[in-house]
DNA sequence: ATGAAAGCGCTAACAC
DNA sequence: GTGTTAGCGCTTTCAT
């Protein structure tokens, strides 16, 4: 059965060219130290036998990796595709790749993942963990494998790129209460995610700063649509004088749910209840109501994280240090249909 | 300067359990050649230090890979993240990682990509090209890595899932005439892409099998946003008495782009002009105007591109032979309020 | 400028 | 049931 069939490597190109190997390694990884001649026979013998490198035995033999891990919650929340956009645009133009994979918000499977990529000896890894997965990470950077945070650029043992989620939180709370709104909400995975805690932190400064104002906090296990339409239902429960007239939701996927939530049940946005998201998703604006939200610079942020993660793998080369640098990002607040009194 | 530092390996473990390497190796792959006794030393050992496998070292020695490369014209069109999250389910679960990249629709991106997939050896493809990779995919089966395209059922060649286009692109057209258009634009890459080409063709009988009905075809060179946004300007450019009052936009990107266009200019959606789109995505529901959209079981047709290539693979190594199976899935109609007359 | 040779960490065939 | 060994394809030092 099916010959395990070798394929074409160095030691074939070397015997057509009529050289060593160590020649033809000289050809890719050193090319001035070759005479012309010999590099033109022994590129044309690459050409000739379609020998492509063999990256894993380039990365044995080398002790470093031009695949970069990258993990995150969900990649059909256009948050995480917009950050891995960005950073595999970086990796790619300086030729690395990334290895994206989803945990689907799962804790374990984020363990999983950091453990492939462990395996992978893979040369960095960028991630947005939704679980504890702090104890992974400092194992990766025991193994001299750099780590940076999305989202989060507050902790001191990790390098990360993130965005003011205080600032966002505060100003999501005050737009809301310039329009007017006394009863606010706050929906969001606010005891799982620092992120979202930090968000709901600024809108209750903002909303503490106004004598009358109050806020209802809404917690949820995950960050989706489906969170979005169950808070909905909740907040329908409240009788009319204790229920919010406004709503700030933690991120646009859960906005857009409890939009469809409010005009399933037939109430208008914004005259009966204003929303804002977070994210500012390109779909956001294309909202039934166009949704007002918090803009972060996200694909600047994918760069910058890649950036900051190459640094890493170089200064470790290097230098032997582990560099911990974090990059705070602004964000802006962006006022669609959604909140605005008619 | 940094030591260059090695990584714990199988003789490490050997050495602090006692054993030798091969014992070791089969602990990992042949557990129950293995004496109960030793398999707990080793076990521990390993434990203790923190070993984890090199799969670098496993793949060039073993001759097979566990990634699969998996190559997307982008990741934030949700059609595409949900096919990859079918398919990274499916072989998750079955001990495989993935590596997905974004082409961003660039054929030259496209070839890179695939480049890298040979270099990293990965067991097998699956891919959604908008170039004419055809030349390269060949080349991999050479290399007995097998492909299975995505979104494409009807090549001969290769391995593929994908839905029943003309049929949807039927499904697209019937509809329109049903609603009483006469007036129809038909909005893709069809020039480029044949699934679009199909769904054109699909919508193209319909039209014709109704006397007195005629399709304008708007043919764009991406298929995003941006690409509807321009064709609603076309539209309006034209007479009333010219103007379309249907349009069928070959992907939910594109019709969302189109229904911005349409709002923008001022007109009522669907009153002045019905719009339907594809792929279902789960925006298309909270659309400003919810979107008709001819729906593909796109997560199922992810799990079943995975199956069919794990299927390939284990072909390949067991009997030396291609197999080449293609799975067609069946499009339905998904009627929301874009197309409803009053 | 080129060649010879060692070895990265692992698997698998074979010997005991 | 366990040990020994060859070698996957490459990079890199050291001779020449």
């Amino acid at each position: 059965m099916a010959d395990r069939q070798r394929s074409v490597s160095t030691k074939d190109v070397a015997a057509l060219a009529g050289v060593s190997i160590g020649t033809v390694s000289n050809v890719l990884n050193a090319p001035h130290k070759v005479a012309e001649a010999t590099r033109l026979r022994v590129n044309g013998a690459i050409r000739e036998l379609g020998w492509e490198r063999n990256e894993n035995a380039r990365q044995l033999r080398a002790g470093r990796s031009n695949t970069i891990g990258m993990l995150v919650p969900n990649l059909y929340n256009p948050h995480f595709a917009e950050l891995f956009h960005g950073a595999e645009e970086f990796l790619y133009e300086r030729g690395f790749i990334v290895n994206v994979s989803n945990a689907n918000e799962l804790p374990e499977r984020e363990e999983l993942i950091l453990d492939q990529f462990r395996r992978q000896r893979v040369g960095g890894v960028m991630m947005a963990p939704v679980g504890a997965a702090m104890a992974s990470a400092a194992n990766l950077m025991e193994r001299q494998i750099p780590v940076v945070l999305l989202d989060e650029a507050n902790n001191s043992e990790f390098s990360g790129v993130g965005s003011d989620n205080f600032t966002g939180g505060l100003l999501a709370g005050h737009h809301l209460i310039d329009q007017g709104h006394h009863r606010i909400a706050f929906v969001g995975a606010s005891e799982r995610l620092v992120q979202v805690r930090d968000r709901l932190r600024g809108c209750q400064v903002a909303v503490q700063a106004h004598p009358g104002a109050s806020l209802r906090v809404i917690s949820t296990a995950q960050m989706d649509p489906e969170a979005g339409r169950r808070a909905a239902e909740e907040v329908l429960k409240l009788d009319l004088p204790f229920r919010p007239t406004a709503v700030f939701c933690a991120s646009d996927l859960v906005a857009m749910g409890f939009l469809q939530g409010m005009t399933a049940a037939g109430l208008r946005v914004p005259e009966q209840m204003a929303i804002i998201g977070y994210d500012d998703i390109d779909f956001a604006a294309s909202a039934a109501v166009p949704l007002s939200s918090i803009r972060q610079p996200t694909h600047q942020m994918g760069r910058e994280a890649a950036s900051l993660l190459l640094g890493a793998m170089n200064a470790i080369s290097q230098t032997g240090e582990m560099p911990r640098i974090s990059k705070l990002f602004n964000p802006d607040l962006v006022v669609r249909e959604s909140t605005l009194r008619s």
